[in-house]
DNA sequence: CTTGACTCTTACCTTACGTCATACCCTACA
DNA sequence: TGTAGGGTATGACGTAAGGTAAGAGTCAAG
């Protein structure tokens, strides 16, 4: 019969020291021995006993039950694996469902990523850059388009960075709430926000009426396919409920 | 502006009270007022904000990032998503390999308790019952089956339920370290009780020599394909290691 | 003015340990 | 024999996200 302290049977079975005192004070695992000094001391059995509740703590079982499953010799050991399995399964399809909206959210996220670009005209390569441009000034003039990039130039590079930020997190939190009214308030609240950083960026100087231009924003975002990429199959959906949230903005702001 | 309550909001958001206090305590959501009896009120803009809360809560985010979220507009959402995406997925899988392992162990439990009604001659269905006695018979002797039989008799129901119970919990412990050296002292500790068990409940009367019998009943599980059913892969697999482990059992007792 | 519903703060409980703090024990080496 | 270094024991606090409860104050209706 080997006999083992604390630190020599936590190295053996891969614990803490701590965790052996719990379970000697939870009665699930006791030291065979306790020295004059009170020191614990283990036997070959209560090895093969930490064995045992190790493998049911892999199993994610609370300790309570496994003293249960070790103590009591007719614990029925099947029902409970069985009710544990059945626990595991509704976890993994929680997070499954979970999974899910998280790439639904970075999808939408990724495709709003391209509308502040064609909002901010940053970071669009640099061939494309070009007929962006072109198409962004046959739309609005070409005074306008040249006065909302002298103003983004005149942004410091981390103001730059927190305002597309801010609009990124907007953004998102519309995409959460997609499948809501758009007239809702907190959808509503999102717009306001929304349109101020973009008058924000672009420094005011929107001359074709501020909201008149959000509104030909929000017929972009539903007309154009460029928003409605292969790869991001919310986007079309996301473009629509953006253009109804927006125009009930407009409407209820020209009141 | 409309003023809730505590109560109010709770139950419009579906949270307790209790959530709320806490909310407010951690800064996470503040009430717009607070009356001259510190009664928490809030408006419509906390609401909204709640409903952010919620949504980064269902996604299993601590508060302590949500509140991160929600002040800092400067915070990388998209980064943090991707990361808690990742760590989602970590889960999922050791939920699958702890399901697998649930998996195995029931079905070699249910296996286990087919070789212990094949011992115990227990629960077999009447029309296989004839078949099971007779080629005991004629393996182990007519008057060793009848002995045996007679001692079955003599246990009570409840004794008899808490021994199969016991075998049972053994045998799912033996599944468990399948993988591992049959010769390892938890394994033959296993064993040994399993042993105990059997000639206990045989009434200590099997003549051919107790521990040739434990070997024959070694060799049957190897040999008999009744053991490896189709839908009870790891059944064959298990009665080599039973048979391994019983084997060295039998030679270390032999010494 | 009382009753009942509501609210406040404070504080302890939960899991499975990690992390000190303080003090005691043991052994090897000078 | 003294001491340095490592092992050990107990006790207590902290974690996340609230649940539960105690004791006291508040509000509106009858």
């Amino acid at each position: 019969m080997n006999n083992y302290s604390v630190k020599k049977l936590s190295r053996l079975a891969g614990v803490s020291v701590r965790t052996l005192h719990l379970y000697d004070e939870l009665g699930l695992l006791k030291p065979s021995v306790r020295t004059e000094a009170r020191y614990r001391l283990y036997g070959d059995k209560e090895l093969l006993r930490l064995q045992q509740i190790l493998f049911y703590r892999e199993l994610d079982f609370p300790l309570k039950d496994i003293l249960a499953i070790l103590e009591d010799p007719a614990f029925d050991l099947q029902q409970a694996l069985e009710g544990h399995r059945k626990a595991l399964l509704a976890k993994r399809e929680r997070i499954d469902t979970l999974v899910g909206t998280i790439d639904k959210t970075l999808v939408t996220l990724k495709n709003n990523t391209m509308l502040q670009v064609e909002d901010l005209y940053e970071g669009i390569p640099n061939d494309k850059m070009e007929a962006y441009r072109a198409e962004a000034m046959a739309k609005w003039g070409k005074d306008t388009i040249l006065s909302a990039e002298e103003t983004l130039r005149s942004f410091s590079k981390e103001e730059m960075r927190d305002l597309q930020t801010e609009l990124s997190n907007i953004n998102t939190r519309l995409t959460v709430m997609m499948n809501t009214d758009p007239t809702s308030a907190p959808v509503q609240e999102c717009i306001a926000r929304r349109f101020k950083i973009i008058l924000q960026l672009s420094g005011g100087k929107i001359e074709m009426g501020k909201l008149e231009y959000f509104r030909k924003l929000g017929e972009l975002y539903v007309q154009d396919n460029r928003y409605t990429p292969v790869d991001g199959m919310p986007s079309l959906e996301l473009a629509q409920f953006m253009k109804a949230a927006m125009d009930h903005y407009i409407e209820t702001q020209g009141e």
